[in-house]
DNA sequence: CGTTATTTGGAGCTTAAACAACAAATGACG
DNA sequence: CGTCATTTGTTGTTTAAGCTCCAAATAACG
């Protein structure tokens, strides 16, 4: 009996059409522009109904905020080891999959879907941020510290820096980008913990 | 009001669960011998209830059976044109993408899985009668002729053709397949039919 | 401009599918 | 050989999602 209450206990149905719907999204915008695309389209695809997609997403944006999270979230969890601790490793890991995940985005669609991007920040600093709070919660902090504040305001460096890297015209090696990142980053968590950080 | 009654008529939901566990079970080949593949595994895969599978099929076997089916008409339909007549070229295209539809199945699926092709045989040899039927109806015959008898032959010679090519240890260019069967078919169905068919 | 099409967002009714729980086979193991 | 674990089919009950219409908002067009 644990206090684990999970939020996305869930109906087999709802999870499957989640992922239909941000499936038949992505695949639809790896070939025509996000304006361009209508529910009915995105329903089509995912063969769902059209009433159906309105029962679970406002409208087409929000479909897209969701597919976002959603996939950053799903990339993380492959790179990340299973109950993920606050090691410089991790943090090395955050930094390389943000980045790449971002450059990756960026070959994936189309030009237009540039203006975009702001949303895709709000998701994925808020994936970030979730990790981040996760990892801060199980360190013993020297003083009673907002984790949230904390893991947001890193959230949104560590992203920042992603964009920094994948905005460039010729963008170095992502080893070198977490070489030259990781550091900055761990400077200003270390303070938060009074326990060493493994190399 | 038309009379055309669309056997196919069906809902969105059961197409969507046909595709769902087809898609699953062709997955699930690639990486595992069918025999030791469970309903449940399949049903978790197409994120389908396992009561729901069996709402479908009777077992694995008629799911493997209507996948088959489906997947060759599927391919089939890609490659000829959309109301397709009975020509040579039309012919020449079922005559090859049989032989490379075996081919890909032959390398698709595990060694064992090869006792499953009788299975294979009996789905393959109806969707190339189904479309032979219609090519011999769309003709005037000279004569009454049952379609049906005639399609069901051809499809078998075409079949065993397409398997004696494919079984072939270094098999020659599907070009050179077809180059060598096309006359002996031709040359069978031409009897049936007084307007030479268009070379 | 006004007049057509699309696309959008929703509501009521119907149905496919989820879920849970079961007994019966099948199978592995000591 | 029995027993313990899977897998298999099946059956009610509940619910997500389909389908059919509808009205409002956009877009397209002459």
């Amino acid at each position: 009996m644990s206090l684990i209450h999970r939020e996305k206990t869930q109906d087999l149905r709802v999870r499957r059409t989640h992922v239909l719907l941000r499936k038949a999204l992505w695949e639809l915008m790896t070939e025509q522009e996000f304006q361009s695309i209508t529910v009915q389209d995105i329903a089509d695809h995912a063969m769902i109904n059209r009433a159906t997609f309105y029962d679970h997403f406002m409208d087409k944006y929000a479909l897209l905020d969701y597919a976002i999270r959603e996939q950053f979230k799903e990339t993380l969890g492959a790179k990340l080891p299973e109950g993920s601790t606050f090691t410089a490793e991790n943090l090395a890991l955050l930094l390389r999959t943000t980045g790449e995940y971002l450059l990756a985005l960026r070959h994936g669609c189309k030009p237009k879907d540039h203006q975009l991007l702001p949303m895709v920040q709000t998701q994925i600093t808020i994936a970030i941020g979730e990790i981040l709070t996760d990892w801060i919660k199980g360190l013993r902090t020297s003083r009673s510290v907002d984790a949230a504040l904390v893991a947001t305001m890193t959230s949104w460096a560590i992203y920042g820096a992603a964009v920094y890297w994948s905005q460039q015209p010729d963008p170095d090696s992502p080893e070198s980008f977490v070489a030259q990142t990781l550091p900055t980053i761990l400077a200003s968590l270390q303070q938060i913990s009074n326990a060493p950080l493994s190399r």
